[in-house]
Formats: structure tokens, C-alpha cells, sequence
DNA sequence: TGGAAAACTTACTAACTAGTAAGTAAATTT
DNA sequence: AAATTTACTTACTAGTTAGTAAGTTTTCCA
């Protein structure tokens, strides 16, 4: 039984989480925000680690149910989804997305929050293994090297991309879109 | 007439932002690591803003003067270089890359430093361009697109794969590197 | 309708943040 | 040798941080 208060606090939370990432959101912000006290926030969320942590698993859970959403999905229409879906981080408010947010605040990251990104990362690594390897037996992909291998970099492209885009500008994201898109044409 | 204390603090500085990001960056921490007083540190950095925005500057110069020293050698070299030096960044202390850091920081740079960036960062993806292209000519590498298409792609996954590499280890950075050489293989 | 549990507010703390004003010692210049 | 500049230290401020204890209001259930 999730209140919706609480629900409303891990979505601000996870909008300043990719914006300003984790050591720079405040219980002062989100309380102040959402017209509450500090303590309001600390009454469902107790520690910064808590909120931080279920900040990542409802992003974690997110992508899941979006990968099942896509199960019946060609591995086109899946990859386009996906990009789509990192798309409207760049074009609602520069965010990027969570995956690379935890992972440039690793250092300053409690370790269960650091366990939970980590097993996203994987898990989103091995999504795109998968599709990868659907779409070139469908030869509606072709690529050198392992799905494996690939997926890594289709994976470290996108999140770099969404980063670099903060500084040069949204056609560069959509620019690595393309070369990556390309090279995946048969 | 750069003083020795303030190279060491920018030295100092320098590595804690591509640990633990600007916002992070605080002057008790360098002070107290430095031996000296707080005060000290804002003697040769007066704000905040000063100070980051010199540790952006100098990274810049260094892949400048990094660039000049490599101007006589092969494509093959240069890139091996790069990789290189990305590479070391990851050995010596999980540090992510000077443009990865100030992109992820991005929401909470003053707009002097967001500058500087974007102005590395450009620079970087031309060199890449500009060894992409060199390297094609001349029949060592082998890309579909534009160079400038494929120097966004791997300027972007490299920065995304040393991110990624602190939440699944050092391990998903090679194998990116090692994905990206394979690809460019004639 | 009464009691308990849930969802808060008020008021606070200790630690940390960047930044400053004034004083001091050492080096450099005239 | 005197004056000036450089490089600091001491001591402080105002604001912010996560977090807590105790009291209050609202909701819900028996």
C-alpha cells in the first residue's frame, strides 16, 4: 500500500536525481517543492539512502515492465522504443538517464544503491544482448563481434550521448542515434 | 607566474572532480588534504566557480598539448593514445573523464565552466573527426557514415563506458574498446 | 462514537557549505 | 634598510545539509 504522497516524493525525487544527481538533491527541495515540511519527506523516507535507493528501483522497475511491455515487439520496433523512450529524457528537461546518473555519482552512492544500479545496468546490457541477437538471426541487423560485445557499446553510446547532448546540443544525441543506426543496417 | 601551491591545489582539485563531481567538490576537503587552511585555497581561488572553472581550462590544455605531441603519428597511434589515456583514468581511481564529469554536473555549473566544456568536448569530437578521417583515407579504417557521424559515437561511448565501467567493473570498458577497434577494422 | 494508526507539523541539532575581514610572516622590490 | 607585495592563518558569518523528538491533525476501522 504505497501512499501517493510517498509515490509524488520518489517521482520529484527521481526528475532532481537526473537532473542534478544524487548528492545534490535536497529533502529542503523536494519538501519545498511539493508544499510539505522537511520532515514530512523523512517520514516516508527516513534516510536519503532510502529515498535514493527507491529512486533507482522504481527507474529499475520501470524498465522492466517496459521490456515486457515490448515482448511481442520485433527487435526494430524494440531498439526504436528505446531510443525513443531516452529521447524524451533529452527533450523533457535535459535529463540523463538514471543508469549514467548513478554511475557518475558512484563514488558518493551508500552500497546498496551502488548493488541496485549495477544489477539495472546488467539487466539492460543483457535486454539489448537479446535484441541484438533476435535482430541479426532476423538479418534485420548486422554487426561485427559478439550481440554481447555490442550491446556494451549501443549501451555506453546512448548514455554518453545524453550526457555530451547538455553541452553541444540535442542534435548531437540525435546525430549518435543515427550513426549507430546505420551501422546497424544490414 | 602560476605558484606551486596553486598548481597542486588545481592538481588536487582536478582528481576529486572526475571522483566525486563539482558539486561535491568542497574546500575543506582540499584544504585539509593539502595541509593548509581554508582560507588559503580561496587566497589562490577566490570562488568556487574560480576554482572549477581553472580545473576545466587545464584538462583542456592537456588534451591540447596531448593532441600536439601526437600530431606526427599514425591514425592507428593517435586513437591507441586515447584510449590510452581513458584507460588510466579508470586504473588510477574508477575517475571518469574531465567532459563526462562537467556533462553529468552540468545542471549545477556556472554558465563559465558549461562554456569551457562545451568548447572541449567540440574539440575533442573534431580531433576524433579529423583521425577518423585521416585513417580511412589511408585505408586503416573502415566506417560507414561521416567521420564526424562516427567521432560523435565514439566520443560518446567512450565517456559512457568509463561510467558504466564503475557499476560492472573495468572489464565492460574494455570490452567497448574492443568492440569499437573491431568495428573499425577494413 | 471512540480508539488507534497514519500522516503529518513544529522546533530543533550538529555538521558542513562557500566565502570574508583582519592580522601576520615571509619574500621581493626599490 | 624600508616599503610593498605575496602567501598565508585566525576567526568568523550566513546559509544549507540530513536527521530527530515530540506534539498535532487526519483518516480509518471496530
Amino acid at each position: 500500500m504505497r501512499s501517493e504522497t510517498k509515490d509524488k516524493i520518489a517521482e520529484l525525487a527521481t526528475e532532481l536525481v537526473q537532473q542534478v544527481g544524487y548528492p545534490s538533491l535536497s529533502y529542503q527541495q523536494i519538501s519545498s517543492q511539493l508544499g510539505m515540511k522537511n520532515a514530512a519527506v523523512h517520514y516516508h523516507f527516513p534516510s536519503k539512502e532510502d529515498l535514493g535507493l527507491d529512486v533507482v528501483r522504481r527507474d529499475h522497475e520501470v524498465f522492466t515492465k517496459f521490456a515486457a511491455s515490448l515482448q511481442d515487439k520485433s527487435p526494430e520496433e524494440k531498439l526504436d522504443a528505446f531510443l525513443a523512450m531516452y529521447q524524451q529524457y533529452l527533450e523533457n528537461g535535459n535529463r540523463i538517464c538514471m543508469i549514467g546518473a548513478s554511475a557518475s555519482d558512484y563514488k558518493q552512492l551508500p552500497d546498496s544503491i551502488r548493488l541496485e544500479a549495477a544489477t539495472y545496468l546488467s539487466e539492460v546490457k543483457e535486454w539489448f544482448t537479446r535484441v541484438l541477437e533476435a535482430g541479426k538471426s532476423e538479418g534485420v541487423f548486422q554487426f561485427k563481434g559478439s550481440a554481447a560485445g555490442k550491446a556494451g557499446l549501443v549501451t555506453s553510446a546512448l548514455a554518453g550521448a545524453l550526457q555530451h547532448a547538455r553541452l553541444i546540443g540535442n542534435d548531437h544525441y540525435l546525430a549518435v542515434v543515427a550513426q549507430l543506426k546505420l551501422e546497424l543496417k544490414p
